[in-house]
DNA sequence: TAGGCCATCTGGTCCT
DNA sequence: AGGACCAGATGGCCTA
């Protein structure tokens, strides 16, 4: 039977999304942009320029020496390497999207995605490269994260704002979680599963519990606990001990990631694209490695949250929760 | 209004 | 020759 392949397991519109998409010529038409439009005016006004330049003057203003005329460039051939650029662009735009698509897929599975307040390129990458870093350690570990070393890894060389938008996630989805005496988080609470594919009862909207719904901090424990785990020990396989210094080098075939979304992340989006986009690690996280967990919420959301930019929460003495701020706000 | 972010154009380089 | 990739330049938009 052969070996599992990474992204045999990603959601296919994450790893093939635009393998088949075109990028449609009409999406803008060449030479249709602003920019475009000013630029093919001062095309054809050089080359009225250059037409009309016979006996006219140089860029100096000085009238032209006869051998210092440049050869005169037939216009068909003119045309055709006019046309040739504006292929090029047409390409060079098409390229660029394409880039920008596997931007936002990439949005998509790293925590704190907002539909309506993208992450920038540059935070996007920084996100996904500290991402792929706790993720590493915690799989290198082999045991539950310490949810404020994660979320400090996460915020590694982020700017502010992106490291308060990603403060305000985790915050909202740290209620999920709770510490044990050796300071490990541990989920408690809706479980990834449901938070993922689950419809909410007593949620009108279905939209999660603190998810910018108003659910006043209430946990939800009508449903069956299904406690999130690690779907198996790996080996420690990297070297750097900062994600600042290097990436880790890759040595064959990885088990897909643990998906952290479920826990950590906000998916301001609708279900079913947050579903789609984002729970390609869960299947993975079946074999539960402790029993249920409590009910106890280390954090509420109070319910006038409008999250996740503008986020209170309600119960600030609790230690973790101070140890979040503190971090967060340094 | 300055600064950040972005889309686009453009010319250069490399590769097929 | 032509396409992909890259980086610099430029201008628009938005926000503090």
């Amino acid at each position: 039977m052969p070996e599992p392949r990474f992204a045999d397991n990603f959601p296919p519109e994450c790893v093939a999304e635009n393998k088949n998409r075109k990028h449609e010529p009409a999406r803008k038409e060449l030479g249709a942009s602003p920019s475009a439009r000013t630029k093919e005016a001062q095309e054809e006004n050089s080359e009225k320029e250059e037409d009309e330049g016979e006996d006219g003057q140089d860029e100096n203003g000085l009238p032209k020496r006869k051998g210092a005329r440049k050869k005169k460039v037939p216009k068909a051939r003119l045309e055709r390497v006019k046309v040739r650029r504006q292929e090029a662009n047409a390409r060079e735009r098409s390229r660029m999207h394409g880039l920008n698509d596997a931007l936002e897929s990439l949005r998509k599975v790293v925590p704190c995605y907002s539909k309506t307040q993208k992450l920038s390129k540059i935070e996007t990458l920084r996100l996904a490269k500290n991402y792929i870093w706790a993720l590493s350690e915690t799989l290198s570990a082999g045991k539950r994260p310490d949810l404020l070393a994660f979320v400090q890894t996460l915020c590694k060389g982020l700017s502010q704002p992106t490291t308060n938008l990603v403060a305000g996630c985790l915050q909202l989805n740290a209620r999920n979680f709770l510490t044990d005496h050796n300071g490990e988080a541990s989920f408690s609470g809706r479980p990834p599963y449901d938070a993922v594919y689950a419809p909410y009862p007593g949620s009108e909207s279905g939209t999660p519990t603190g998810h910018g719904s108003g659910g006043g901090g209430t946990m939800d424990s009508a449903k069956p606990f299904r406690p999130y785990s690690y779907c198996g020990s790996y080996e420690s396989f990297y070297e750097n001990p900062s994600p600042e210094c290097a990436s880790p080098p890759f040595e064959g075939p990885l088990s897909p990631p643990i998906n952290f979304n479920g826990i950590f992340s906000l998916k301001h989006e609708d279900p079913v694209e947050y579903g789609k986009s984002c729970h390609y690690g869960m299947r993975y996280c079946t074999v539960p490695s402790r029993g249920s967990l409590g009910q106890n919420s280390m954090f509420t959301v109070s319910s006038d949250s409008h999250f996740p930019y503008d986020l209170h929460v309600r119960s600030q003495s609790y230690a973790l929760q101070d140890e979040l701020n503190a971090a967060f706000h340094n």
